[in-house]
DNA sequence: TTCCTGACGCTTG
DNA sequence: CCAAGCGCCAGGA
């Protein structure tokens, strides 16, 4: 039920960021995705900077998880972007991901990559 | 139009 | 293991 299919045909005409929210907003909860592999699934690959840019416009935007993307060590680099220091943190426990030192324990198991699990 | 700035990631030393 | 350099490219001034 959460595997929804993104056609990048189908985001013709709208912007990369929009393209951006759209893989987040597909972010499970309790799982987290990185810059890295988002840019990947997009088509582009070397480009996971503009991910994190588009996460910082998406900062306006309500129903964007970015808590849920972080850097590919795990690491929550964009929690400085937050209203609060550990708001993003604060997030990611409640909804069952542990962090410690900023960054997310056992990512390795809950790295979700659109790459695999959307078809 | 040009210049500058990045919530990144990989390679090297 | 840590640090620095480079490529990536969409917007705003």
């Amino acid at each position: 039920m959460q595997k929804q299919i993104i056609l990048p045909s189908n985001t013709k005409g709208q912007s990369f960021f929009d393209n951006v929210y759209q893989v987040v907003r597909l972010v499970p909860k309790g799982r987290v995705s990185s810059y890295g592999a988002i840019a990947q699934y997009l088509g582009a690959k070397g480009s996971a900077r503009m991910v994190g840019y588009a996460m910082n416009a998406a900062h306006i935007l309500t129903d964007v998880p970015a808590q849920r993307v972080v850097n590919r060590q795990g690491l929550l680099t964009g929690k400085h972007h937050f209203s609060n220091r550990d708001t993003m943190q604060k997030l990611l426990e409640d909804e069952g991901v542990k962090v410690e030192n900023d960054k997310i324990v056992d990512f390795n198991n809950i790295f979700w990559n659109p790459s695999i699990e959307l078809i």
